[in-house]
DNA sequence: TGTCAATTGGCAGACGCTGCCATAATCTCG
DNA sequence: CGAGATTATGGCAGCGTCTGCCAATTGACA
């Protein structure tokens, strides 16, 4: 039993780089010939291990396209943990944000090169199986991000403000994304710096009026 | 080419009552045995025609547990698109929704049992693969309604607030589903109530200082 | 070094889904 | 009404995802 992180043993080892192997082998296969394009056996393959060994990595192959997604979303989680409790919920979640992509970036070189994950971001977008799963996996986030919200301002378990909110910012967050996919070079300041501009109208959107 | 609706031929006819048995076959199914618990060949079976008719009515098994929820939203947008202009976009929404949901019913009706249709609601919320297809939709239709919130405003293509408006907005009614099928009775007035309730909170949600 | 637990591979099989072709039902128009 | 064009259906073969099961291998630990 140690303590938590750093190499435990040569099985942990072993696991652990059969696991980024795997994910390494499956994005540059997704990025080749598709998410369709490409079945279990070659990624399998290409990782050398057996097809049932994948399974027992991954629960299924959406998982493996969305592992590292997976790792950003849960640096963010826990950046947003760390804020301050004087700042505002909306504060803290867009300083969480920005933060957290400076932060980000080499945990994601650990396992996979960065252009290979803004390919694969693009690919979940346009794939329907990929991005039907990532929604699941963003509202579950939504659900942790309004107990957080909630806990931090000492409100009631059914108030619906947190949750309005978390809704309104990720909806923010969801639109920012995808307009990234679409026309996005790669370039990281010029998204922090259009997703900054987005955020500061989750304000504006709400007063009536808009054709004033 | 006739108008419209109406019966046009007998084939037309007849393909309706194929869907609809299959569609109710399927309800039924799901309901009994759950969704991962009912084959294809079963759901086929019991509409009596072959598995690969199925697949001639419906892209994949998910769509015919969606089919009924398909119909509420497609119904729900119409009701939206449908508001006086000089409504605002949020008192617009609020209206549609609670005015769909008087006229929606002897739809569903034609098709399933009212009550086997609040089961489904309640298995896709239940479901992973189903909750996730059904978040991808209602993606969809969020960019249906920003779209023409865009264009009943006025607004520019580009301008953020439509989305986020509607993002707030479809946050609430998520939230309100999933309580509706947590605690439901089925009592479609009640659910009225508490969601006109829930809506009321957008405005006061992005106030800053919950905590006075 | 020997025992125990965890990891792996391989195989069989269920299920979702698709392409293909033959057959049967409806439609259209002379 | 009837012949020919359209369209719906059934059946089958086959690919791909995913699971259960068992045997073999590998690392952990005393």
């Amino acid at each position: 039993m140690q303590a938590s992180e750093g190499a435990t043993g040569l099985r942990e080892r072993k696991k652990r780089r059969t696991r980024d192997a795997l994910i390494r082998s499956a994005l540059e296969l997704f990025a080749d010939h598709g998410y369709e394009g490409t079945t279990v056996d070659e990624i399998a393959a290409a990782a050398d291990v057996s097809q049932r060994t994948f399974f027992r990595y991954f629960a299924n192959k959406e998982e493996v396209a969305l592992s590292v997604q997976e790792m950003v979303e849960s640096h963010f989680f826990a950046a947003v943990c760390e804020r301050p409790a004087a700042e505002s919920p909306l504060t803290a979640l867009r300083a969480a944000v920005l933060s957290s992509w400076d932060t980000i970036e080499e945990a994601i070189q650990s396992v996979v090169p960065l252009e290979l994950h803004v390919r694969t971001f693009r690919m979940i977008q346009s794939t329907p199986q990929l991005l039907a799963a990532h929604l699941r996996r963003s509202m579950e986030l939504e659900d942790r991000l309004t107990r957080e919200i909630t806990r931090r301002e000492g409100l009631a378990e059914q108030d619906p403000r947190p949750r309005i909110l978390v809704a309104a910012f990720s909806g923010v967050m969801r639109a920012n994304g995808k307009l990234w996919a679409e026309v996005a070079d790669g370039d990281m300041s010029r998204l922090k710096q259009a997703t900054a501009g987005y955020l500061d109208q989750i304000g504006p959107a709400l007063a009536e009026n808009w054709r004033s």
